[in-house]
DNA sequence: GCGTCCAGGTCTACC
DNA sequence: GGTAGACCTGGACGC
């Protein structure tokens, strides 16, 4: 762990396209962190870190200065020095592509019209943007240790990978734990991340990883600047990222059925449950593709976001799926 | 306690 | 091109 002390501050406001709710974007319902697992969300202020494609370490103070139709996003970045107008320019770029303030979901917001179940979503979750990573490692690290694990298991070896190689910065009387550089990964020896992180296998392929980004794998605004289908193909090439990582990591949004995620869209697009899951992807990835088309990232999102509320709904047990 | 099973995929060898 | 089987590890479960 490197810590690092953020002593300078710079202050701007962000405008976002309306409808934006930014408490449901930035600290969403089923508990996903925006950037890293170790953020503070208290009373609409979000306390995170950010470190760029450029390997920079930023803190971060969020929070709302508008309402969802006029919507307003106040932001304090802290960093060690203090910030160029130039690097000012880059950060606030950075965080309006991260935020997703100039996408226009009104398309999405169509489909309720004619689609009952977009109808609820929009209706639970109205103003919730789906957000997007800068830094390209920390998605890797969570689409590996997702990877064939309970989810109590991944987010053990996420924490054990972020307390024994990350960054702990401190801003603004807090101190915000972040996933590690890359550098630091491909410099670690297999053996030793298999044992202190109790990564097992994965331990080969998330070096690998780490070794790609370090010498000159695009980063995630990058893979954002060519189709969906080439940023795809692009992360296929890593060791270890399969369909499923891809459509985890990929800032275009993507399906990302796994098995978990499988037996809720069987009951929502099937209203059945499946026996054999896995087997199940393909096909309910081209229902959900007929159906909703290029928004069918955005109700992946709004409905793993709405299990408890849709279980009500729809009289379906979602949860426990 | 102890043994067994298996999980929010990916890759490879084999047919 | 499709498919079975191996892959780390630790929590859940049965005894």
């Amino acid at each position: 762990m490197v810590s690092k002390d953020l002593t300078r501050s710079t202050v701007f406001r962000l405008n976002a396209v309306p409808p934006y709710n930014f408490a449901l974007t930035v600290h969403k319902p089923a508990g996903w962190s925006l950037l890293t697992p170790f953020e503070i969300f208290a009373k609409g202020t979000l306390w995170t870190a950010m470190r760029t494609s450029s390997g920079e370490m930023f803190g971060l103070k969020l929070r709302s200065a508008g309402t969802v139709e006029r919507p307003k996003i106040s932001c304090k970045v802290f960093s060690q020095e203090e910030l160029g107008a130039s690097e000012k320019r880059e950060v606030s770029k950075t965080l309006a592509w991260m935020l997703n303030l100039k996408e226009d979901i009104t398309g999405f917001y169509a489909l309720a019209k004619r689609d009952p179940l977009v109808r609820v979503l929009v209706k639970d979750l109205y103003g919730m943007r789906s957000t997007r990573q800068p830094d390209i490692f920390s998605r890797l690290i969570l689409a590996v240790s997702l990877q064939m694990a309970p989810i109590a298991r991944s987010n053990q070896m996420m924490t054990l990978l972020i307390k024994e190689y990350g960054d702990s910065v401190m801003f603004d009387g807090k101190d915000i734990l972040y996933w590690p550089p890359p550098e630091r990964i491909a410099d670690a020896e297999v053996e030793e991340l298999r044992k202190r992180c109790k990564l097992g296998y994965r331990a080969k392929p998330l070096k690998s990883i780490a070794e790609s980004i370090r010498d000159g794998f695009p980063s995630l605004q990058k893979l954002d600047g060519i189709s969906a289908e080439e940023a795809k193909a692009k992360l296929m090439e890593l060791e270890g990222i399969g369909e499923y990582s891809a459509d985890i990591v990929t800032p275009h949004a993507g399906f990302a059925l796994d098995v978990w995620s499988a037996k809720i869209f069987s009951m929502l697009l099937l209203r059945r449950e499946t026996e054999s899951p896995r087997d199940m992807i393909p096909k309910l990835k081209k229902l959900a593709e007929q159906r909703w088309g290029r928004w069918r990232g955005y109700v992946f999102v709004y409905v793993l976001h709405d299990l408890d509320n849709l279980s009500r709904r729809f009289n379906l047990n979602l949860t426990q799926a």
